[in-house]
RNA sequence: GGCCCGUUCGUCUAGGGGUUAGGACGCCAGGUUUUCAUCCUGGUAACAGGGGUUCGAUUCCCCUACGGGCUACCA
């Protein structure tokens, strides 16, 4: 790559940024990082009607959690600032009026109403209005006034916005980085406001200008601008800019159902759309997914390495990143693989990291209850818990029920299995097994192990008839891991008490 | 409606003029675990349809269908 790659994210803080928009955020990350360019945030708020208190914030949390932050943007000023568009408005109006001079846009006139009716009308006959060259000479605007009329206007305060002037009869040239070439007919584009009459520029004039003041190398934004294109392409031949490469990338897609991926998937599917929390909606973070898990799956929604590796980290999304091998189609969003990359990344973590992040679950779900509450305040002990149950979890959160047994006796059995296992002559076994349970001194897994075996084979009893109902005891289900691992860990006075509850329970 | 983009197992996808069309998730079965889960092994399942081009098309071209996006003084 000969020019300096700089690639910029640009969301409008409307609200929490969802996991497209992350998605967007990351690829441009991996390919800044890949070509050792810089990635910059900008913040489109050039619509001062939908800006929503705390959103700037929510996406710059978002990006730093998922460990993809920005070079540059606000508060990390690098001269090409500000970086807020709301911030940059004086820039805008000295650029549209150039394009007036230079007889490329023109002043419109025509009052909101109005121009609703035509497209009210046009609808009514089953046609759609355009504002463009068919048309534009019979509307308000400039193109069709004396200058003295146009000056009287202005200083009279009749609201007006600047439009482009899309050239007719042409062939507009287009390059994309993933989809190739495609060809446009200047002829059916419309004159997109460029500057609003509240003094704001639109998007795409605003875009277009601060792209090539940043020195913006590659666009890579949602497929849902791709229909704006052309617009831009003309928008820098006019400036007579060179434009940046571009790349659309694919969108994502609901689960079930027609359409993108939506907020309302999330709340109906009982997934995440967020990164993280945002009012009463739970966040990939909350949720209790790794950042590691969720750049993983993205990264690999609508994109991969065209080899079989499915699990990578950061660096390594980095180095095998390129836009060639971006998929054209859009991606069905599939919650059960962001749980199996999610399991994947819990595996990998040690039981330490992992015991940081349980033992505040812990010391709720324990908290004033039970015999073995205090072994949740032990580090040592809770890390051992982990080491036996993390295998069979896909999230920290699913410690708990995994777990609880080691914390607090069972309140409960499970009926199904208590009907199976606790047949006649259960609670005499059952009661002798204290007997020999008593007199261990030393009640460790191994030795609790030997000494409960070979009395099983003494007394000429089977496995079936002591150890499903003792694991029924001891866990409340038949569930969970090594039984003597268990009554190891809670040890004798422990097991015999629980032993003892369920004889005069069951 | 108009314009644009797309279409390989249910889903994410590899592949590419001649392949047993590969992997992953899910699902199913077997094995391990005298529990459950994990794990291992195996299985299920796809080139949207129709025309071309070609000795041969899933792969290239066209049409249709379907899907998606855009069609605001929103981004």
């Amino acid at each position: 790559m000969s020019q300096k790659v700089r690639v910029r994210f640009a969301p409008s803080p409307t609200g929490p940024l969802h996991i497209g928009g992350v998605r967007t955020a990351l690829f441009n990350y991996l390919f800044a990082k890949k070509h050792g360019g810089t990635f910059v945030l900008r913040i489109e708020d050039t619509d001062q009607n939908r800006f929503v208190e705390g959103a700037e914030q929510y996406i710059i949390d978002a990006l730093n959690w998922c460990t993809i932050p920005f070079d540059e943007g606000p508060g990390k000023e690098a001269g090409f600032g500000p970086y807020r568009q709301s911030e940059r408005k004086h820039l805008y109006k000295t650029y549209a009026d150039e394009l007036v001079a230079k007889g490329k846009a023109y002043y419109a006139f025509d009052t909101a109403e109005n121009l609703d009716f035509h497209r009210k009308d046009h609808e009514a006959k089953g046609k759609t209005f355009i504002y463009n060259w068919h048309n534009r000479l019979k509307l308000a605007n400039s193109l069709t006034m004396t200058k003295e009329e146009i000056e009287v206007k202005m200083k009279e305060g009749v609201p007006y916005v600047i439009r482009f002037k899309t050239p007719e009869n042409q062939k507009i040239q287009l390059r994309d980085l993933i989809r190739g070439a495609m060809e446009i007919d200047s002829n059916v584009l419309d004159d997109k406001v460029l500057f609003k009459s509240d003094g704001m520029p639109t998007y795409h004039l605003a875009n277009i200008v601060d792209d090539h003041l940043m020195e913006i190398s590659h666009v890579i934004r949602g497929e849902e601008w791709l229909p704006s294109l052309a617009l831009h392409q003309q928008l820098y031949d006019a400036f007579g800019w060179k434009a940046p490469q571009f790349a659309h990338l694919p969108l994502i897609m609901k689960p079930v159902g027609k359409g993108k991926l939506s907020k309302r998937d999330g709340e109906k599917g009982g997934f995440p759309v967020f990164p993280l929390s945002w009012n009463q909606s739970e966040g990939y973070k909350e949720a209790g997914y790794f950042p590691e898990a969720v750049v993983n799956f993205l990264a690999l929604l609508g994109w991969n390495p065209g080899t079989e590796q499915e699990l990578f980290t950061l660096s390594e999304l980095v180095d095998s990143f390129s836009l060639e091998r971006v998929n054209k189609a859009g991606a069905r969003f599939d919650p059960e693989k962001t749980k199996w990359y999610n399991q994947n990344y819990l595996q990998s973590k040690d039981a330490d990291q992992l015991a940081d992040l349980f033992i505040p679950l812990l010391s709720q779900k324990t908290a004033g209850a039970g015999i073995h509450t205090k072994q949740a305040d032990a580090k040592s002990y809770v890390k051992k818990v982990i080491e036996l149950i993390k295998e069979r979890a896909s999230f920290v959160s699913d410690f708990w029920e995994l777990s609880d047994y080691f914390f607090l006796a069972p309140t409960k059995y499970n009926e199904k299995a208590a009907k199976k296992q606790w047949k006649e002559g259960t609670p005499e076994i059952m009661e002798s097994l204290v007997t020999v349970l008593s007199g261990i001194s030393d009640f460790n897994t191994s030795k609790v192990e030997a000494i409960v075996k070979d009395w099983i084979g003494a007394q000429e009893l089977s496995f079936g008839k002591v150890m499903p109902p003792l694991r029924l005891i001891i866990v409340g289900d038949m569930k969970g891991p090594h039984l003597f691992d268990i009554m190891g860990m809670i040890g004798k006075e422990e097991s015999i008490a629980r032993i003892k509850t369920a004889v005069s329970k069951l």
